[in-house]
DNA sequence: AAACAAATAAGGTTTTTTCCTTTTTTTACA
DNA sequence: TGTAAAAAAAGGAAAAAACCTTATTTGTTT
């Protein structure tokens, strides 16, 4: 049985380091590549030598996780990746998960469970990655993420104005739609989300790390 | 020269072990405890082996930044608190700053950086905290918070309820005190952070790291 | 005790948000 | 091509937020 290949993105340098520190406790983890954002890795990622694990945080500088996913399903479809992030919020994990994400990891696991979850989703030779899904968060293993609503695009695009001083009408302009229709998106994020404000909207808008 | 007794409280474990690997490097520095929140750090420390410098992250369950500062100063003075965290708001780093911790380091700091501010605030041998304090932000070293005002204790307690569904008149409801005295607080706010809307007070709430 | 600043409180007004219901337009698909 | 579903849009109304000025109370200083 040969190594895993194992790329890890984030911008913290410690965070990095606490990685590999764990990873090296395997003797069948190798790491092959390590950048601070996803610029830096699709940059530095070699076509000829693909990693079979790439660890992607989602908040990071010039391109992040959300971005960075996108451009590997279409790019390098066979890499499977695993999000880590602080971020606990299930919408941005259902979100992640239909982008297709083969696990999603939070930074507060055990080291030990962190191996397990590489070895098992590069072990998986299943195509259908939902099969494969893995979700650790402080709630515990594989989340059932069947009742968490998926948010439209132009849900998540007013989710973005919400934290502004922007009028509902100014963003509705700023969108190019009526402003009763966009109305209408605002009504229909409160009952996805569960909230009765835009000042709920604006903090959801901040943990799912949406607006810096 | 003797070593620097270094203790460690962050409630992620990968991170734990990120800053253990970087300041191995250094052999004037030896960890001393590591603890995953403000409480388990009370409990593991003992008081005839005091650390020289307490690394403390400010968003942990159970007992956070803000109130482990405030126990370590009243309990154990002479040991020196470095904050250490992702949030890299002003305010945040303000408020810490006033309540006598001597650094504040970003969690993006590079790791040579890191065992530098270690050093230089443990050999410091100045009572007055403030002249040795070093703040390392994105925006650089040492930056000036001369200008940036301190939040009073009604204006964080109202700031925390900003995220939230509950009108303003139930909020004054529940710090008792009249509707018009809170849209005072609620306006003073927004002069001192310069915003216009409960959002985007909602929005600083969760940077700021006051809510979850 | 007078003087001052700071905190508390009130009155009044405009703008924005939130909540309804209903209509029109677009899209999907049987 | 007709029909159902989804998205866009509008009208209307109550509640809440935001803004402004002024008054009262409390605490501190000289």
């Amino acid at each position: 049985m040969c190594m895993i290949k194992v790329a890890i993105t984030d911008d913290h340098a410690l965070m990095r380091q606490g990685i590999i520190n764990v990873l090296s406790k395997s003797k069948n983890i190798q790491i092959v590549l390590e950048a601070s954002n996803g610029w830096e890795l699709i940059n530095l990622i070699d076509k000829n030598n693909l990693p079979d694990v790439l660890l992607l945080d989602i908040q990071m500088p010039q391109m992040d996780g959300h971005a960075t996913l996108s451009h590997m399903q279409l790019h390098y479809p066979s890499v499977k990746v695993i999000m880590l992030s602080v971020i606990q919020d299930k919408f941005t994990v259902n979100m992640l998960m239909q982008k297709g994400a083969a696990a999603f990891i939070s930074k507060n696991a055990e080291a030990a469970e962190f191996i397990e979850v590489i070895e098992t989703i590069a072990s998986s030779h299943d195509k259908n990655s939902q099969k494969n899904f893995i979700s650790i968060l402080d709630e515990g293993r594989n989340a059932d993420l069947s009742n968490i609503p998926t948010l439209s695009t132009i849900e998540i695009e007013l989710l973005k104005y919400c934290p502004s001083n922007l009028t509902y009408e100014q963003i509705a302009d700023l969108m190019q739609l009526s402003p009763k229709t966009l109305e209408n998106h605002r009504s229909n994020l409160f009952k996805k989300l569960k909230v009765q404000s835009r000042s709920e909207l604006a903090a959801a808008s901040v943990k799912m790390g949406l607006v810096w």
